[in-house]
DNA sequence: ACGACTTTGTGAATACGCGCACGAGCGTCG
DNA sequence: CGACGCTCGTGCGCGTATTCACAAAGTCGT
C-alpha cells in the first residue's frame, strides 16, 4: 500500500485527458526527453498549463517546483492510475467489417488489451481467422469470459444485434463495455459503457460546417469565435 | 429565412447529443411511432427528460404541451440544424487496415457523407479499390477537395503521417477533420478537430476496472456511487 | 364550454469544470 | 550561504452544464 494512495475520485474530464498526455508523454520519453514542465505538456496535448498541473494534481505531486516533472516517473504513476500495470484482456463481439478491422489491428497487444477472442452469431464466420484469433460462437462467450478473467468486451455489431450483445457481455460478468454500434446500451448500475459512434461524430462536424456556411452566407453574421477541436 | 432562425450558438454538451436523439428518432419513425414525449426520449437515451426539452428548446419550440413532440417534425428539424438537409462529401486520407475498414463501411454514404475520395502516399496502395473507391495517390487531394467541394477529411493514418495528413487537409481547403490517429493534431483556428482514439477509449474503461478491483479488494471502501457510462 | 389532466418551455438553484493568479518550494549562481 | 528565478500546487471567481420545479398551454371527456 503505497503512501499516496490519496483515492480521492479523478474528474471525468480528467479521466478523459490522462490517456493524452500518457501517450504524448511516451512519444517524449521515446525521443530521449527526460523532464517536461506543465507548459511543455500543454502545448503538446494543445490544452491551458493550469489544467496540466491540475489535472496531475489528482493522482499525486509527482512534480518538482523549478523543475517540471520527470518524464520516466509521471509516465509510471498515470499508467498505474490508469490500471496499466498489467493486461486487461478484451473479447470482441461481432466478426463483420468492424470486427474484423479491430481484431487485425493489432494495437490491442501492443497496448496491454490483448485479445481474449473473437465471437459470432454467424455460423458462416465462426472458425474462420481474424487477426491471429479465430471465431467462436456467441455461445461459447460466458466460458472464455469466466476462464480468462475478461471485464473489457468490444460491441462491433450491427446496430440491431447490439443491445442483445451488450446483454450477454453483461451476463458473462464483463463491467466495462466499448460500444461502436449506433445505439444507447441500457446497462445495469455498475456497468461502464463507452459508445463510439462515426455517425455523431461526423454530424457533430457537419454542425460546426452548417454554421460556418451560415456565417458566410452573411444570414445574421454572428460576432462568434470560429469553433476549433481540441487542437489550436 | 424562416421565422425560426434564432441563431443563438446551440452548447457543444448538446450538440453532441443532438444526432443520439436523432438516431433514435429515426429508429422510433421506422417503426411507426408518430409522437413521443420528453420523457419517451429521455429513457430512449438515457438521459433527464429535463435536459431533453432544454436541448430541443434551443432548436426551437416544435414540442406540443399536453401531448409531446412528433417524431417527423422534429427529425425534420434536427437534421436541418445539423446541416443534414444535403450532403457532405469527405475524404479519407490512409488506405491502411482503418482506412480501408472506414471506405469499406458503406455507412457513409447511407447517412449523407459520400466518399468522394480515398488517398495514400504509398504507391502500392494507390489504384487499389476499396469499398467501390479508388484510391487515389495524396498528391492528387488539392484536385479532389476542390472539385467536390468537400470540406470534411478523415484522417486514418498511423500516428507518424496523421499531422502531415492534417496540414494537407487544411491547406487543400478541408474544415473539419475527424481524427482516428493516436495524435493530437495541430490546427489553425478555425478548423475544427475531432479525434477518436481507441487507445484512449480504452483505458479510461480499464482506469473504472482498475477502480472496481481498487475498491472491492477492500482497500478503502470508498462510499462512492458506481460510475456508469452515458447509459442506465 | 368548462374543468381536469398532461406535457412543454424555462427561470432559478446547483454542480461541475476551467483558467487566473499567486504563494510555496526547489535549484542555481554569485 | 543568501538571494534570485523558475515552476509546481491550489484557492478562488467565472462560465457552462445539469437538474429541479412550476406556470403556461394544450388535449380530452363530459
Amino acid at each position: 500500500m503505497s503512501p499516496q494512495h490519496r483515492r480521492r475520485r479523478i474528474p471525468d474530464a480528467t479521466v478523459a485527458r490522462l490517456p493524452v498526455y500518457l501517450q504524448l508523454l511516451n512519444e517524449r520519453m521515446a525521443a530521449g526527453v527526460t523532464n517536461l514542465s506543465s507548459e511543455d505538456i500543454a502545448a503538446l496535448a494543445a490544452v491551458n498549463a493550469a489544467k496540466v498541473r491540475k489535472d496531475l494534481s489528482y493522482i499525486g505531486t509527482y512534480g518538482t517546483r523549478g523543475v517540471g516533472y520527470d518524464v520516466e516517473y509521471l509516465v509510471y504513476q498515470i499508467s498505474r492510475e490508469l490500471g496499466l500495470d498489467h493486461d486487461w484482456s478484451v473479447v470482441i463481439v461481432g466478426a463483420g467489417n468492424l470486427g474484423q478491422a479491430l481484431g487485425g489491428y493489432g494495437g490491442f497487444n501492443v497496448r496491454g488489451y490483448p485479445v481474449a477472442g473473437m465471437f459470432d452469431i454467424d455460423e458462416s464466420k465462426v472458425d474462420t481467422v481474424v487477426g491471429g484469433v479465430r471465431v467462436k460462437h456467441l455461445d461459447d462467450l460466458p466460458r472464455v469470459v469466466a476462464q480468462q478473467q475478461v471485464s473489457i468486451g468490444v460491441v462491433a455489431t450491427p446496430a440491431e444485434a447490439a443491445q442483445d450483445a451488450a446483454d450477454r457481455l453483461v451476463r458473462a460478468g464483463v463491467t466495462s463495455i466499448l460500444n461502436f454500434a449506433s445505439v444507447v446500451l441500457s446497462v445495469p448500475l455498475g456497468v461502464t459503457v463507452r459508445t463510439v459512434d462515426l455517425g455523431v461524430e461526423l454530424q457533430i462536424l457537419s454542425y460546426h460546417e452548417q454554421r460556418r456556411v451560415a456565417a458566410a452566407t452573411g444570414l445574421r453574421p454572428v460576432a462568434d469565435e470560429a469553433p476549433s477541436g481540441r487542437s489550436a
